[in-house]
DNA sequence: TTCAAAAATTAGGTTAGGCTAAAATTATTA
DNA sequence: TAATAATTTTAGCCTAACCTAATTTTTGAA
């Protein structure tokens, strides 16, 4: 079957990537990906924090192998970053497409994947695409799923 | 139906606790119905930090309302800090109990777990639970879910 | 082509949550 | 009961990841 589940997040050379720098590498692939390159100013906003503190991780993330970056220029992920990048942003569309046929509503959903994705393993994450297809092709039973997570949820304060 | 999905993680008074708090919550409770009280010692073997970060972290939840503490005594919870200790300790189980189903390694679902518990929004957490329900009262199911995620995990290099 | 606005960087500060080493307190045992 | 062991606390330090304010560099419009 193609398109496994593959997830790895450790870089072959040992570098750690932390929650915070996964996210970087995330946005800045996403930025890349639709306005063909990658500035200060946008990671900031996209991610709702400020220039300096993205010209500080951006540093980092170049000291650490996961990005090229020429001052006052611009960025480049090296291939290193772009596959933490597409396996951060895999896990995310796969949790995300879950929940959503869930019918999670898009607020939590959006709150739950961000805090999700860096710590599954790759075996939970296969779960969770099994049960995504599964269910997509299972129209009864995502109802009977659906309808007893309602009913106990409904028996609750809720959080949110 | 009894046993709803709540799952609230917020306080009344409006404090916040943050992930490390309710871990250090959930083990002080774990310490306190298995041997009757939680020291400083047992905290930090458990949590597997220092002993001094547990004597600080320990003064913060005082501080913050969740537990009582009686200088080189000893200390209990508040209700409030026993009903956050609850709650994320519901929370591990439902996601243990799932994720044990789905005959993901031990060592990978207490670090999947670890790593979910105090992100997981109370809907998504009904959601778990339901399919945890279904999937144990329909052995078929679980089974094609199980080979399902296992031949999209073989086709990859695994991460742990 | 110059100069103001935008973008990026630097400098310096904060907070959470860890750590070790040393001091204080409590518990145990000879 | 006195000394040693165990436990707890304090003091001081570190790192990650954020912040604001000030500065530097680049860009774009008159």
């Amino acid at each position: 079957m193609p398109g496994g589940c593959y997830a790895q997040q450790m870089t072959k050379s040992g570098n750690r990537s932390t929650s915070a720098a996964e996210d970087y590498l995330e946005r800045i692939q996403e930025l890349i990906d639709t306005k063909g390159y990658a500035r200060v100013v946008d990671i900031a906003g996209s991610l709702g924090i400020s220039q300096a503190s993205v010209t500080n991780m951006v540093k980092r993330l170049d000291a650490e192998g996961f990005l090229h970056h020429e001052k006052y220029r611009g960025l480049v992920l090296t291939s290193e970053g772009e596959q933490i990048a597409r396996a951060i942003s895999r896990r995310h569309r796969i949790l995300t497409d879950f929940f959503q046929l869930m019918e999670v509503s898009p607020a939590e959903v959006e709150r739950d994947v961000e805090g999700m994705e860096h710590h599954l393993s790759s075996a939970s994450l296969c779960v969770i695409e099994a049960l995504y297809k599964e269910l997509s092709e299972n129209r009864q039973l995502l109802e009977k799923i659906k309808s007893s997570a309602a009913s106990s949820l409904g028996s609750s304060l809720g959080k949110e």
